[in-house]
DNA sequence: TTATTAATTGTCGTTTTGACAATTAATAAT
DNA sequence: ATTATTAATTGTCAAAACGACAATTAATAA
């Protein structure tokens, strides 16, 4: 009979793809490990979970540590647990990916944690399988932001249509017209035009808008239909 | 700095929501537990993830053996960690969700296991946080369902559309206009009509269907929009 | 021959989609 | 001051998808 005593036990980690974007394109935030093996080479966020929290409680302190920021947008996306993915000793990991605003990331911690922002397409080879997870969080983050509206989660309070537009391009890594574009964001019923615009970078200037929290929030869980021409 | 060997370590586990669909109900298999802590009472079939496996293999393993069935619809659900869900020992366990075809089961592991099938609406308690587990893989199974076309792989190899009508129904738990329903699956282009008619069940007889394995494949990652007034 | 039952095919107005064009509000240039 | 320029915004329209609802068909039983 299958016994707890008998059976092996394993390290438990947690490791976070962090998106941020800047305006124009989408990007990653990535350190410099700190330990051995693999010690100076770049790689996701992460920590091992400890005794008296949960994966999910792990992964929202590394972020806190790592970023300053708390509250932040996490999704547990799987697993990765092949037996020889780390050398040294066994260890699973669970793969978090995380959006924020990047203009809140505290960047004082840059030095602390040898810490950089990089282009989701000019990034460096990360250690053991984090190569994977980011290509795997990447597919994640298309999908459900093609059915939801989870991509605000990356722009400041303030933002405008074309701010938004750039960002659904850059997740989608392709052309979208700005006028369906546009009639399609606002049909939601989830954007409240303020007063203010933008006047940086047109002459025009764009009308800012903000989310409606509470219909957010309540339709956080609703398909939406926010990428023409979907085929995954 | 961290090291590795100051770190717990903990077991891992996997456990298996298993759906079946017996021409009526959605059901899922249920085991009476075998070891210690909670003998006898009913449960997920699961096991401890392996030295040399990863959680993937190891739910297969665990599948086969209980079910008797290899190749099966297998999706790695999320990872469950609270430090004190398991009280003897800590325990994650990573959730799997299961689609099969119940009448490939083999029965005769009903005895060896003492597994049994259940309605989904009318299940035992389970241990742990056995119970949460079932109610997000059933949260799961209508999401992905509802996008994407793996309830056939709770049918038989011949299936008529009545029987996947109601497969539906029961998925969603409401009432799918049956003409709208048979338009819409087939307009998935997905279904190969057959000669044969299945005449259980109705006079004029329903004709039998099968799947098109080559377009399933290639367009298994496709958004369909499967269910009508779809709000999640 | 007719009644019955469930499967199947059909109708049609409404809504959504997406390709494409025109207008507008500002600033910069003349 | 007038005009050119630029990007934001609003508009048009045909095709497709959607969903409420009805009629027909293929079999068996009466």
């Amino acid at each position: 009979m299958i016994e707890y005593s008998r059976q092996p036990h394993y390290l438990v980690a947690v490791d976070c793809i962090v998106f941020g974007f800047d305006g124009e394109h989408l990007k990653i935030l990535l350190v410099k490990r700190g330990l051995e093996p693999e010690i100076n080479k770049w790689s996701l966020m992460g920590g091992f979970v400890g005794a008296n929290e949960s994966p999910d409680d792990a992964a929202n302190r590394v972020l806190k540590k790592m970023t300053g920021l708390e509250g932040v947008y996490l999704e547990q996306m799987q697993i990765y647990g092949e037996p020889d993915r780390d050398p040294i000793e066994r260890t699973l990991s669970v793969g978090y990916f995380s959006l924020i605003d990047i203009h809140k990331y505290e960047a004082q911690l840059n030095d602390d944690y040898e810490a950089e922002w990089f282009l989701i397409n000019d990034r460096p080879k990360l250690i053991f399988d984090h190569n994977q997870m980011v290509a795997d969080a990447r597919k994640k983050l298309r999908y459900k932001a093609a059915l939801h509206p989870i991509l605000f989660e990356m722009l400041p309070k303030k933002f405008t249509i074309p701010q938004l537009h750039i960002l659904f391009e850059e997740v989608n890594d392709t052309k979208i017209d700005t006028r369906n574009f546009s009639r399609k964001i606002t049909s939601t019923g989830l954007l409240i035009k303020l007063a203010e615009k933008d006047r940086t970078g047109s002459k025009k200037g764009a009308f800012y808008f903000k989310l409606d929290k509470k219909k957010y929030h309540a339709n956080s869980q609703a398909f939406l239909n926010l990428m023409p021409n979907l085929k995954v």
